[in-house]
DNA sequence: CACCGGACCGAAAATATCTTTCAAGAGTGA
DNA sequence: TCACTCTTGAAAGATATTTTCGGTCCGGTG
């Protein structure tokens, strides 16, 4: 921790680098807690709860002051604090004042309502978009971008990829796979389970294999990519449960974040919104990374499908 | 009854911010150091100097660091900070932490730029996030709330829901059918342009065909839907350009954004944001209307999947 | 010029806070 | 039911903060 402040740094971005491993999140930290909340304890999680819901209040108390506030122990206060990804509860405590300030000085951002049965349209509309909003915001916070540099490493020195997803995320899988063959890359993605093992085994080093997971513990993805790792392929897992049974084939985990979810909108809408995110950032990645081919290579399926429009004798 | 005043008086007690002078110092810490720096003897000015200089630095410090850095001692730091109006350290330290992150979020609010080839990898999450933010408030803006209405109430009474997409709309057809599987209807997605046409000739009124096109001018989808139509089927076209051939089939069209593109991001990405935005309102909005049997179809569904997760992991 | 008094300062003790360890308890799967 | 793992809090152990206390440095004074 030296980092040197020259005091007039331009702006890094949003300020949020990776997180997740290394350094410690700045404002992102209830994106955060949701992401993470899943792979909690009972007594984290109400922890975690306490501080995402006020902050302020929280950094004006101690470690005991906490404890005692949600019923817990020191002990656990500290070790919430560490998955959130900070050295001790004191640099939790730190970055809590700092967003309190943050939220003090900025807007209000609450319109947290879950969407009722009754909502009429129009709120449906205006609660969905600010939703997937705040996942795709959740998913930028907390995705760690070493991983995603060395994912995209991965795939775009790629001799062939292969890319494993089932139900929701098959679609995602299908999405990926559109793109990157687009760019001239070999991908395929697969979602009968069978012959994506019959298929993994035919992996090796050089190849990259993608398991799309939400929950992180699908057995019909996890085989497959277990097939890949042993077989010396580069896996990548993106998944919202980093600390599932799906990491432990993977070289690389992306993580999604988990959003709330109610009865009518169930977890597969954001977590599909946020792997999709997470889908473009590899598919530009690499696309920057193999520029010299790709781009004509986007250009010139653009030009075979202006074919496809309009020609026919439908007017206009 | 106008003498007594009692009921407005804020009561006493509750509100007591005790500290002798001030109270703890929101953001004019700064102001704060130079109005009391000829009232600090010359060990505390180095303190306080440091301190106003470098907030965010000062605040990763602990009271021996910061002595060490000005070249005092702990007791002289405890004093100036007291000298602030802080209980102690703890608490400047505290406040600055939150100084930090006013000036870090006060800053580059703006992304507005292209992605670059040359951009890092965490630019490109931040700009891509923010782009995907803004299709999605750009889509809740524009889209016609009564069309929507108007689609769901339909596909909420339908016998039968065709989905016409291909390309990268395919996707976004089969998320819809789905969905909607899901909830109990029977809809089915055709990527095949020669079956879909051969099963819109099946259809006839009661029933409801998606068109989904972000160029409205797709033939492979455009001419489905038409046949559709002409056998009086609902017809709904999804599409970004409202004013395309494929709106002539249409009983309602929902129209999605049409984000500006760049090399590296292609238009397909966007107007799958879009078009997801909006597969997701309709999803809900018919969800909602067949509640009772959607409640429980869901419910199902989740139930049914749970078995195909492994057991391992911790429990919620 | 030596002495005195007061303000200033820092080393170290005293205290508060945070972290780690460890064993008991709760829940789970066989 | 039993064995097992995961979770949890109490208390010991480490750090950090605050306080105490004595030394030093002036400026004034006899």
């Amino acid at each position: 921790m030296k980092e040197i402040f020259t005091g007039a740094v331009p702006a890094a971005g949003t300020g949020s680098k990776s997180s997740g491993s290394a350094p410690p999140a700045p404002a992102a930290l209830a994106a955060k807690v949701r992401t993470l909340a899943p792979s909690m304890t009972r007594s984290m999680q109400r922890v975690a709860e306490a501080v995402a819901a006020d902050p302020a209040g929280c950094s004006a108390l101690t470690v005991t002051g906490l404890a005692e506030l949600t019923g817990t122990s020191e002990a656990t206060v500290v070790r919430t604090a560490r998955l959130l990804g900070y050295p001790g509860y004191r640099d939790l405590r730190l970055a809590l004042a700092g967003l309190a300030a943050q939220q003090q000085s900025g807007r209000a951002p609450a319109v947290t309502a879950d969407i009722a049965v009754d909502d009429p349209i129009a709120d449906v509309v205006t609660k969905l978009a600010y939703d997937e909003q705040q996942t795709l915001a959740d998913t930028a916070a907390g995705l760690d971008t070493v991983q995603l540099g060395a994912a995209v490493a991965a795939l775009a020195g790629a001799r062939r990829v292969d890319i494993y997803g089932v139900g929701a995320s098959s679609l995602v899988g299908m999405d990926l796979a559109q793109k990157l063959l687009r760019i001239g890359l070999i991908a395929h993605a697969h979602t009968d389970p069978h012959l994506a093992v019959t298929n993994a085994v035919q992996l090796r080093s050089g190849d990259v294999a993608v398991a799309i997971t939400h929950s992180g513990s699908t057995g019909d993805v996890i085989e497959p990519l277990r097939v890949a790792f042993d077989r010396g392929a580069t896996t990548v897992a993106i998944t919202g449960r980093p600390d599932g049974p799906v990491s432990q084939y993977a070289d690389h985990v992306l993580t999604t974040s988990t959003a709330r979810e109610s009865e009518l909108r169930p977890a597969a809408m954001s977590s599909r919104t946020s792997q999709l995110l997470v889908v473009d950032c590899l598919f530009i990645g690499v696309a920057q990374r193999t520029y010299d081919t790709a781009a004509p290579a986007l250009a010139a399926s653009y030009e075979a499908l202006a074919h496809r429009h309009t020609p026919r004798g439908n007017h206009r």
